[in-house]
RNA sequence: CAGAGAGUAGCUCAGCUUGGUAGAGCGUCUGGUUUGGGACCAGAAGGUCGCAGGUUCAAAUCCUGUCUCUCUGACCA
């Protein structure tokens, strides 16, 4: 836990000044009891039932008071850190001209996820999804000399993705909230290299996440679209994450699932025969499910041949063998070959010869090709896989009779090119095996290299006066999000269990009987002195019965509870509890009630 | 992008098959009785039935088109 106000004693979540105090009936909390049919996620039926967020399109929201406080607080606290991590604020248009795409070709490569439109004079726009390129090109004319290196420079900004399907609320949304900073650096080691910004954006996101009160994992990642070599993920870990994470208990290893590494596994392929290799007619049966059933066996015991291009190429095609339970990983088939592959377009791959849902790995005898096989579709002594032949499958294949030419003359890779799951051998520890989880990605950090630069000419004089592409890093997260994802993480069956940290009020008093004599009096003085110790407040001062404020407080999840009613005050004593304790509030001392507060914050943040 | 579904009151939905005065519950407002986990009584407001055409004496209902939203998958820094 990082601990930004050293010089003072208040708990870091709390205000460093006096804490804002405000009355429900002023503001706008529009609580529902029943939530819009279409919300699944829990995140996103809590944040519309407790008056958070409303919505305004497909993946388009409001975000209310209470919504807006909370992404305040997150980003409060993303500045800290990002600041203190030697970063700079600054703030880039989100319209651009599309012209900007062109070099790096992401206009073309973002394809639709591209917010763009067009304007009175016919000149094309986007929206930015990322500032990447915006950013080189500012660089391009504002920065001279190698002396300036190294920078990194963030902001937080309304982000446009026109996601083909939005859902879940703000998990995935089109218009939402994202921090993004980028570094540029002449060198990779050293001080002013991009390892070792690289490394502190690591730090800084992880005294981030920490202090927003999250349980969350730092875990190896592919760089996907926006390039790069190295990049880890920060996720929040969620059993209905929408990301499967792998790890090794043992040794600690944590990654993606599109990027986990799977450990040595045995193979040979001299494995002898046990049966004949047999033709079988299976037509009209989608989902390699239903052929093995017809085949009498089960997706593990067939085999999965996937056609890929290699990319940039007419005709130079890999086929992928995995085990039929398993699927193919394209990252690891693209390292395992050595280029970058997509899948083959079906038209294109029959005009090639490739019975596309029926083929084999004897389509390498017939068709020039390369073709990598994962070590566990070796095991077995007979497999059934296609006839490479429309509506034919066979039983009976065995790679050391029926691929004997190829095993012969070494045309034949052996690569881990599937996707890892849990029980795999771990990559890191020898016996150990992987576990899987799952997660919703809140942050990521990449090492973009000269990608960027290279295509948009950053590059300046160096110290020996030659030109030399900048060296750049990239470092994004989901502040709204985040918002979504901990309460993913965070709530019970009666609403949302705020961390202190970024919850929109510290402390909510419920005034029982608001309109009898002295009741609000006494609500308002309790908010004074908590707001005198940085507590932000917020008064339920509405004239309505107990249950429905208990229950809205419930929902809303201020994680500090006090209640004030005629009774209580006649006996000068306070009902308080924090939100995700369980069953009824304690009547404490009313004179030791900013104390039980105090305390109460140690122990639930 | 493929498949499926939905648009009627602020929210959840009924009505549509078989065309004939626009409905319920929750919420809101007024008055009253209440007041510790979404009360009760009485009354009230609130809807060009997504939009545009068409059929018909008559359309929320039938037909055509269109827009929007959702779900599953594909996709996804």
């Amino acid at each position: 836990m990082s601990t930004i106000n050293a010089q003072s004693d208040r708990h870091t979540a709390l205000s460093t000044t006096n804490g804002c105090v405000h009355n429900w009936s002023q503001t706008l909390i529009p609580t529902t009891r029943e939530a819009p049919s279409d919300a699944e996620t829990s995140s996103h039926i809590y944040m519309v039932r407790a008056g958070y967020i409303r919505q305004v399109g497909a993946g388009i929201y409001n975000y209310l008071p209470l919504a807006w406080r909370s992404l305040k607080k997150i980003s409060a606290i993303v500045r800290e850190e990002m600041d203190a991590a030697g970063a700079s604020e600054f703030l880039m248009p989100a319209l651009m001209p599309i012209e900007l795409y062109k070099d790096t070709k992401r206009d073309v490569d973002y394809g639709n996820l591209l917010f763009t439109l067009e304007d009175r004079h016919g000149r094309r726009s986007a929206l930015g999804p990322t500032h990447e390129e915006v950013i080189t090109d500012l660089m391009c004319g504002a920065v001279t000399s190698y002396k300036q290196f190294p920078l990194n420079l963030y902001q937080i900004q309304s982000k446009f993705r026109d996601e083909a399907r939005p859902r879940a609320g703000l998990l995935r949304c089109r218009e939402f909230i994202m921090k993004d900073a980028y570094s540029f650096h002449l060198e990779l080691e050293g001080d002013a290299g991009l390892n070792h910004t690289y490394d502190k954006m690591y730090q800084a996101y992880t005294n981030i996440f920490t202090r927003c009160g999250l349980d969350f994992s730092a875990v190896e990642a592919e760089a996907g679209p926006i390039g790069g070599s190295a990049s880890h993920e920060f996720m929040v870990n969620c059993a209905n994450g929408e990301d499967t994470i792998l790890y090794c208990p043992e040794s600690g290893y944590t990654a993606n699932v599109e990027k986990a590494e799977i450990g040595q596994r045995d193979w040979s392929f001299d494995v002898a025969p046990t049966e004949e290799l047999t033709k079988h007619h299976t037509p009209g049966m989608p989902g390699i499910d239903l052929v093995a059933e017809h085949l009498g066996t089960n997706a593990a015991g067939m085999l999965k041949s996937i056609v890929f291009r290699r990319t940039g190429t007419e005709n130079k095609w890999v086929i992928a063998v995995v085990r039929g339970d398993h699927d193919v990983n394209e990252g690891k088939v693209r390292d395992a070959v050595g280029t970058g592959v997509e899948m083959a377009p079906e038209k294109e791959a029959k005009e090639a010869g490739f019975a596309i849902g029926y083929v084999s790995p004897r389509m390498i005898d017939s068709t020039k090709l390369t073709l990598v096989v994962d070590p566990d579709a070796l095991a077995a002594a007979s497999w059934a896989t296609g006839a490479d032949e429309n509506d034919h499958h066979v039983t009976g294949f065995n790679w050391s009779r029926d691929m004997a030419d190829a095993i012969a003359q070494d045309k034949i890779k052996v690569a881990d090119i599937r996707n890892a799951q849990a029980g795999d051998p771990s990559p890191r520890a020898q016996g150990a095996k992987l576990e899987a989880r799952r997660g919703i990605e809140v942050g990521h950090i990449f090492k973009l290299g000269t990608k960027y630069s290279k295509a948009m000419g950053l590059s300046v004089l160096n110290k020996d006066q030659k030109k030399q592409d900048v060296i750049m890093g990239c470092y994004g997260i989901g502040v709204s999000r985040t918002l979504s994802a901990c309460i993913e993480s965070a709530h019970d069956d009666n609403g949302i269990i705020w961390p202190l940290a970024i919850a929109p009020y510290h402390a909510q008093i419920i005034v029982i009987k608001p309109k009898d004599d002295g009741v609000m009096d006494e609500a308002d003085k309790l908010a004074a002195e908590l707001s005198a110790h940085g507590f932000d407040v917020l008064i339920d001062d509405r004239d309505d019965r107990p249950g429905p404020k208990f229950k809205d407080a419930d929902l809303v999840g201020i994680p500090l509870r006090f209640i004030i009613s005629p009774k209580t005050i006649e006996a000068g004593q306070i009902e308080f509890k924090a939100r995700a304790d369980e069953g009824k509030a304690e009547l404490i001392d009313r004179a030791k009630a900013v104390e039980a507060a105090l305390a109460k914050c140690e122990s639930i943040a």
